[in-house]
DNA sequence: TTTAAAAAAGACATTAATATCTTTTTAAAA
DNA sequence: TTTTAAAAAGATATTAATGTCTTTTTTAAA
């Protein structure tokens, strides 16, 4: 349902922060190859994001990509919006403009609910949820086949 | 989060079935026209739609598109996934090939209860369910201002 | 101060989604 | 049987998403 800008986005940030909390700031050959994207397009996402202050880089010789303790509070719904456009989680599942309880589309009450429901769950969660999962499940940001 | 495609394909079978309650068989100027959408491009969809046997159609004087009882059966999700891909409704919300609940990506979890839903909710209904609401609204296909 | 390694920027290429236009086929009715 | 109104088909255009390649700028270290 993501575009593959926002999975790539998500993907890299996770990987980002699994980096940097070992004390290294990955650059995007390094990100891509890890999370099994085409480099010059991770590379082309994270400048934005780097522009977007979602995320931080360093230019030069030990430069790379990394998160400051603020941008590891940025929501995933901040993230999501700043890709895929501000009313990402409110718009109508008819394309319709104008969709409101007053006023419905035939898909409007049981659509918005599930929207609620992962727009809910994109606003109180953060990669360093991602990244720091509590249930010990390891992290799989790459895995193309068993 | 739908595409155009499946915004329109909706609306288009939402008031073919409308105007067939009332004896009518619409083509595809009047839909595109009721439903606000781009004409040939709905035309394109619906003869899709047609090949597919989603939809059947009429040729000639008198032609045009209507609901047969056996496809006002057919599940939103069948046709939604005729539209999207057979996995629209399975497919990982980080974009990894292999994910489930014994190797899941960070948003597994949550994004799979979610995603349940929505397949639930598109599962167990049909266009009829849109068009005739059993809570007397009116139905919007059209609004693109109040 | 030169070199090396990194992101940033810019130009371009490809693919998929969306959209339009024209011609052909079909079938009902005049 | 001709006319008319419809979908079907085919060709093409446009736009947005995805992806690649090359050059420039920046910074640390040798």
């Amino acid at each position: 349902m993501f575009s593959k800008t926002s999975q790539y986005t998500l993907r890299a940030l996770v990987y980002i922060l699994l980096e940097n909390s070992k004390g290294r700031n990955p650059g995007f050959r390094e990100i891509a190859r890890e999370i099994d994207s085409p480099a010059e397009f991770t590379g082309k996402i994270l400048q934005d994001l780097a522009r977007k202050k979602i995320v931080s880089s360093a230019k030069g010789k030990h430069g790379g990509f990394f998160l400051t303790e603020a941008q590891r509070q940025i929501s995933l719904r901040t993230i999501i919006e700043h890709i895929e456009g501000e009313n990402i989680f409110q718009s109508c599942g008819f394309g319709l403009k104008y969709c409101d309880a007053a006023n419905p589309c035939p898909l409007h009450e049981e659509y918005a609910t599930i929207r609620e429901q992962l727009q809910q769950y994109m606003n109180s969660h953060t990669i360093s949820h991602l990244a720091f999962q509590t249930d010990g499940q390891r992290i799989y940001l790459k895995r193309e086949a068993l």
